[in-house]
DNA sequence: TCTGGGGTCCTTTGTCTC
DNA sequence: TCTGGAGACAAAGGACCC
């Protein structure tokens, strides 16, 4: 669900868009998570209808057509969407269902073409210029998928057709609900130049404002101010980025399959915190969390990071790079909590606290050196052992006792205490 | 209005080594 | 032994995306 919203520029001619050259299909899901979850609630259809948790402090994941009408955008506090849109019915994620949709959906890519780069679960980028020959021009092609996803899974998408993944990327998201727009290789510059500063990918709330202080509003503002100008109010790479978008130049291919770079995991509290001992405990479960997805995934990391966000909203992170690659739960905890401990902190009053897994690379080809005081039958193996349990019984069937919502007796928290 | 959770990338600054 | 520059790397923060 994007946060930005545009209306689509007017082609001055009625003549059908030509679409020679342009093989960069960007596809994205109408209002994914609200699509996916009306599959099972049909009797909803055509209501306002938020996807969101129900803690205070949840934000909306997605919402319906009927209630954007509201107001309502992803990413606003859930009381705020309530208050603006008091008759739409609240559904709580079903992340399950929403994984099983997209895999399905990416499947059905797979059979138009092996270049697909995911971006999300809802949206991709596709190559076909190699699927052309077998399956027609790319406006058909994409007419064809967007047919197949409607047929098979119920839901709607849009498409952006273009020479580049920047304008396709663009066009995908003017075209929603339900739309496909093509942009001719020759109308790229005359499309974008009539577009506000912040339709380009890149440019958020704080880059605009800046941009609106240059005076800059539109595309066409962008591209017609010297390069120096832009590297020197917003940096060497990102002005630069800038002025060659504003010109339609984006040489960046689809690449499939991209690598994680880093695994984590953050909580915020139903209200701000203060007690270190349960800091300590959030602390622990994330990194067990964290290590948990990163063994799933067969990756370690050697730099482990946390984040703390307090009372104010102010964000801080500190982070440490060990000797070795690590995905065992007990070192990435350890680590995670000397970060915190350093951080010397008096009953600071605490809303977030983060712990993040970086410097992500293959368990194949990072050796993980055992700790010199690592028992022969050391933690990883502990580790793996929970990974089968939880496998079969579900997540969190084994876990640190100081985790268990009862504590157990002394002699069973000993047995199973990592911390 | 009161701000989730999962990420990526860029910039700046500090430290270490040669 | 001290100093300075260059380059690599780590750390921290910020902006952005979905």
């Amino acid at each position: 669900m994007s946060r930005r919203q545009f209306t689509a520029p007017t082609r001055g001619n009625a003549e059908p868009p030509d679409d020679t050259g342009c093989t960069v299909l960007h596809v994205d899901m109408d209002a994914f998570y609200a699509s996916a979850s009306l599959i099972s609630r049909p009797e909803l259809r055509g209501r306002p209808v938020i996807i969101g948790g129900a803690s205070g402090r949840s934000v909306v994941l997605s919402a319906t057509y009927e209630a954007r009408a509201f107001g309502v955008t992803s990413a606003m506090p859930m009381a705020r969407a309530q208050r603006l849109c008091p008759q739409a019915v609240i559904i709580e994620p079903d992340h399950r269902r929403y994984a099983a949709i997209s895999e399905a959906v990416m499947a059905t890519f797979a059979t138009i073409t092996d270049s697909v780069e995911p971006l999300s679960l809802d949206e991709a980028f596709l190559d076909v210029s190699g699927a052309v020959r077998r399956l027609g021009r790319p406006t058909q092609i994409a007419e064809q998928l967007r047919d197949t996803i409607a047929d098979e899974q119920g839901i709607t998408c849009s498409v952006g057709v273009a020479s580049t993944k920047f304008v396709a990327k663009l066009a995908s998201t003017l075209a929603k609900p339900d739309g496909l727009i093509v942009v001719p290789r020759e109308e790229v510059v005359s499309f974008l130049h009539q577009l506000p500063v912040g339709a380009i990918w890149g440019v958020g709330d704080k880059t605009e404002e800046h941009l609106h202080r240059l005076g800059l509003r539109t595309v066409a503002d962008l591209a017609h101010t010297p390069l120096e100008t832009l590297q020197r109010a917003l940096g060497d790479v990102a002005g630069r980025s800038l002025h060659d978008l504003a010109w339609g130049r984006d040489p960046r291919s689809v690449v499939p399959e991209r690598r994680e770079k880093s695994i984590g995991a953050d909580e915020t509290f139903a209200h701000d915190i203060d007690d270190p001992v349960r800091i300590h405990r959030e602390l622990l479960r994330l990194a067990d969390r964290t290590a948990a997805r990163a063994r799933s995934a067969g990756m370690t990391g050697r730099t482990v990071s946390i984040k703390v966000r307090f009372s104010d909203f102010t964000t801080i992170t500190r982070a440490k790079t060990l000797r070795h690659h690590t995905d065992v739960s007990r070192d990435i905890f350890a680590t995670a909590r000397e970060l915190y401990d350093r951080l010397g902190l008096q009953r600071a009053r605490i809303r977030l606290v983060g712990v993040r897994l970086e410097g992500l690379v293959p368990s194949s080809v990072a050796p993980i050196q055992a700790t010199l005081d690592e028992p022969e039958h050391g933690w990883r193996e502990a580790d793996r052992a929970i990974d089968r349990a939880s496998a079969r019984f579900g997540a969190g069937s084994v876990r640190p006792a100081s985790l268990m919502p009862d504590r157990p007796s002394g002699s069973q928290r000993e047995r199973r205490d990592l911390s």
